[in-house]
DNA sequence: TGTACATCAGTGAACGCGCGTTCACTGATGTAC
DNA sequence: TGTACATCAGTGAACGCGCGTTCACTGATGTAC
């Protein structure tokens, strides 16, 4: 039975990425630092690589953490309707998709945005974590259009070339320019370059959902 | 006649954020270091002292000068197309907006990415330039409305709120709403998170600009 | 249940590094007369 | 055109700081018998 100290591992582990994530929510998700970490946690800085191996493996670890959170926040958000409320469901995990990006700016920002200088993310380890948050909206398609509810529409037919990750096309190609479009408002939100221009975002967000809806041939909810 | 010093002077300051460019297209825009620029200048690092006062100081002239080279990239593409054709002027100025920033990706991350930590841009310094980029869209879209070309439709009237800019508000509109989306593609684009979805982003890019004009009520080109 | 040993969490000192900023200085370029 | 002085570009040393990482260590917790 190893488990005490197991356990106790894991709790720190977690420990060290909560403080990390506030001071990212503090300071920008490119203020991290092991030191500041290591006082905070009330621990001498070289007792850090006890937990990880260097700064690379916690910010790894810190971004495969922010893409299950975004991707789970999404699949909760749908989840709060029936599994064949294809409508709402969808519109819960497009509008948690921004939520959670507004809650979580650092870790969005960690993600999405400027690389941190010097850091190179291994993407075999992220990439699946990163692939979620799209998979939860393929499934709500898939079903809606295995269900018959999907009505085709132009926006079926790609006129360019996806890339085959086992999707259909024209549930891929509703993925990406929704995602696109979508993606767009909250990276110009969370980095303040719209507020000057457009007071109720929040508007915004939803009128172009529903145009995706519409679009896309899914009733809107 | 002072002009002699002045010109000197104007010059090294143009070199110092040239060197500053090119170090930021090598290690990304956070990797910007007076050290850094002063050693490839041939200078003591104090020398850039005399040119900017501080090294945020620099980063302000950096944003100032990437928005403008920006708008500058869209406004010169809309122009090699005369005065009265609209539909190419603008979709021109849509492709700029993507073509600028690819080809200028640390200056695209230092203005929409993730902040500098410990930087604060001064508003009122960066939002003149900030706001030139929409205003060479404004522009276009306000002379084929004048010229009767631009045909009202759906997205003429926003359902939600806008700050008033002194722009009417149906071409806020489709101007928020053509931002965001491009914005959207280009951001995804630059930070490489696309790449695994859509393989012809070009394809992509230009099927949304020209839904923007049939959704906008321009005839496309 | 008790002892002998192995594992491992956390310490503390030290490493070399790069950072932005200051200051008194030298020597060249410019201006005033 | 020539001299006296002011301006200013660039130097070099020093400042304090925070960074990630290493290493030999101590002492507590766990395991084997």
């Amino acid at each position: 039975m190893t488990t005490r100290r197991a356990v106790q591992r894991e709790q720190t582990r977690d420990e060290i990425k909560a403080i990390a994530r506030q001071q990212m929510a503090e300071g920008g998700a490119a203020s991290l630092s092991l030191n500041a970490i290591a006082k905070q946690l009330g621990m001498v800085v070289s007792g850090l690589y006890r937990y990880y191996d260097s700064r690379d493996a916690l910010i790894t670890a810190l971004i495969i953490d922010a893409f299950n959170a975004h991707a789970d926040a999404m699949q909760a958000a749908a989840d709060q309707y029936p599994a064949d409320d294809y409508s709402n469901r969808l519109l819960a995990a497009l509008l948690a998709y921004r939520g959670w990006a507004l809650a979580n700016k650092a870790e969005f920002s960690l993600v999405y945005g400027t690389p941190i200088p010097g850091y190179v993310a291994p993407r075999e380890q992220t990439l699946p974590a990163a692939s979620r948050a799209m998979t939860v909206v393929y499934t709500i398609l898939l079903g809606a259009d295995a269900a018959g509810v999907l009505r085709p529409t132009t926006l079926h037919q790609p006129p360019f070339a996806l890339v085959d990750t086992g999707v259909p096309p024209h549930i891929a190609y509703i993925g990406a320019v929704g995602w696109s479009r979508l993606h767009g408002i909250v990276t110009l939100e969370v980095f303040e370059h719209v507020q000057g221009l457009v007071s109720d975002i929040d508007g915004l967000y939803h009128a172009e959902c529903l145009r995706l809806f519409e679009e896309g041939g899914l009733p809107p909810p």
